[in-house]
DNA sequence: CCTGTTTCTGTGATCGTGCACAGTACCGAT
DNA sequence: ATCGGTACTGTGCACGATCACAGAAACAGG
């Protein structure tokens, strides 16, 4: 095995470990996939052959192939400053692309940002140069989810889309179940004058944890009361606005519900601006358990979504897909996590 | 144009568009790489019939025929919890994500959490699957980045590799100069006992920032005291355990030099709780400007690292390595930004 | 008219796989 | 002996592009 200087050598291709075991390409080939219809002594040869050579499949050409790319696109439609700073959005990038690996799938990131970025990466995957979409993108209507969904690309999205009819696979955490359990344990806690900084209500991350809400006051027999009631939009900043708007319109709260940790954490700075001492004067409950939870003083009693699972799904579920199995909604309970701020 | 109800049509090939245009392949594969000896009359034939099929080339097929790959890998070697929670981690994908995408080239996201899947990534990419690597590892001695450089790999790490005759293609901030400016800063407000919290002393920007802090001392005419310097890890809970050591080893600094801003919210939270208000008793000073800046009450004093810049640079870089030409290290300056604790 | 240069075009050959298919060898049942 | 089935193997073609090469056409200079 003659190593020249400079510049790459060629690498070793199917054919030469063929020709090294002995065998033909066939028996190779069949070995790499699956190894099935390969004799005991076929297989041990094209093992030796394999590792002598150092033979790496060349992926480009078994995609020509195939058809297939084995590779997957972690697509993100949405303003991304939002999820950029959102310590979630890593958590859940950071889980799908382990579970890929796990998989040898590499991940492609793909980020959209504007309408021109959304056309030339729609048309990237419909292409076929991907085999399926991992999709984060908050809005609801979003075109490209349905773009992809005519065009038969399996696709699981990241929380569930609202649109009624569109049948779009998704992986989402039980917004409402868990904004129902947050406020009992406000209630729990004696407080009665219960405030909510919602999501952006074109979410059905905004929506539904407002109809958790809107639920428990309503089983508790309190009164909903709209001043109560803000709109924000996950970001820090928005959490300190809302929560400033809250304030004005109604001083006398006791507690407030806050749709995501990021807002939550710019709502217990607010609080503190306004002279208010969390919990004592205002509890705080916030939604997600991300790393802004435990950045704050007080730390923040929040709901847990469970975003190592969710990838873990999502993942599962466009494999699935890929293989040409259906797949379906999937919803993963939350869980209460008790520290500091309520 | 036919529309079959169900499962995908063949995508249209290059030869398709070679018959609708009435030319051969040769001239259309012309056409796509740059149209040099096409005929004006050829160019819009082949313009209007890659319009009417909607054809987008095969990069599979171009691939294999080539033996590049036209996708970029993005690899992160280090323990990811420390990028992953890091703000300026993102900045720095996103925006390489951006630039290559300009470029109409994909970044695959590679994380290397293991020994076994460093293994496993260096091979992908040294079998060719991909025509370079944008390297985050803020450890020295990386063996993987090494290894990448051997086999002849273009390669651009973000951060100044230590290992000495390594020859790594680097983009990184100034950091000495950066430290140097923040400590002159304090210098400036009065303060005389600084003390300093680095970053892990095995990375340029742990060493280097250090040394930016011994260099203002001596010309300033103070002692440099190493009770009045503690490493730390870059996180925030290690910038909390950094700062309360100081605390205990020299109760009487009246300023801290904080290596990243992430460590730097937690010295802050550290200083209130032991009852210290900043900057009135004691001013901080980061480095970086990431999200954590802002997020912290007083926002932080800090040095701007210019990761838009640092992300172009690097792929920049990359692709004038692809395309043959050599690179060596950048080192772009850092700005001070005077904010409320310093 | 010949020769050379430049611009343009089409024709195989080639990249490294997977897959369909044909073909062989062996086994047990009839 | 024949047959059918199963386990295994090798060959040729297809995948969709690039690229080298040969050749055509147009033009200029002698």
């Amino acid at each position: 095995m003659t190593t020249s200087a400079n510049g790459r050598r060629r690498p070793p291709t199917i054919h030469d470990v063929a020709r090294e075991a002995g065998v033909s390409r066939g028996t190779v080939s069949r070995f790499l996939n699956g190894g099935h219809y390969v004799s005991p002594a076929a297989r041990r040869a094209v093992e030796a052959a394999i590792r002598k050579t150092g033979y790496v499949v060349n992926r480009h050409a078994r995609s020509l192939s195939t058809g297939r790319s084995d590779s997957v696109a972690f697509l993100l439609t949405e303003p991304q400053e939002k999820f950029f700073e959102d310590p979630n959005f890593n958590v859940l990038l950071r889980g799908c692309t382990e579970r890929l690996a796990q998989h040898d799938i590499p991940l492609l990131l793909m980020l959209a940002a504007s309408d021109d970025d959304r056309r030339r990466l729609t048309r990237y995957i419909t292409s076929g140069h991907v085999d399926g979409v991992l999709l984060v993108s908050s809005h609801s209507g979003d075109p490209v989810a349905a773009e992809l969904r005519d065009a038969g690309i399996p696709l699981v999205a990241c929380g569930k889309p609202l649109g009624l009819g569109s049948k779009v696979s998704y992986v989402a955490a039980a917004d409402r179940d868990g904004a129902q359990e947050m406020v009992r344990h406000l209630l729990a806690g004696g407080r009665r004058r219960i405030g909510m900084i919602t999501g952006p209500l074109d979410t059905p991350g905004g929506t539904d944890r407002l109809a958790g809400y809107r639920d428990v006051l309503a089983e508790a027999g309190l009164p909903y009361d709209p001043a109560l009631v803000v709109e924000g939009d996950y970001r820090r900043t928005g959490g300190e606005q809302a929560a400033r708007r809250l304030l004005a319109q109604a001083p006398d709260i006791d507690a407030v519900f806050v749709a995501s940790d990021l807002m939550a954490a710019g709502v217990v700075n607010a609080l503190h601006q306004s002279g208010r001492s969390v919990p004592d004067d205002i509890a705080v409950g916030g939604f997600d358990d991300s790393a802004a939870a435990t950045a704050v003083t007080p730390a923040l009693t929040t709901m847990r979504q469970p975003y190592d699972r969710i990838s873990a799904e999502m993942v599962r579920m466009l494999l699935a897909q890929i293989a040409g199995e259906d797949t379906a909604g999937v919803i993963l309970p939350t869980e209460l996590v008790v520290r500091d701020s309520a």
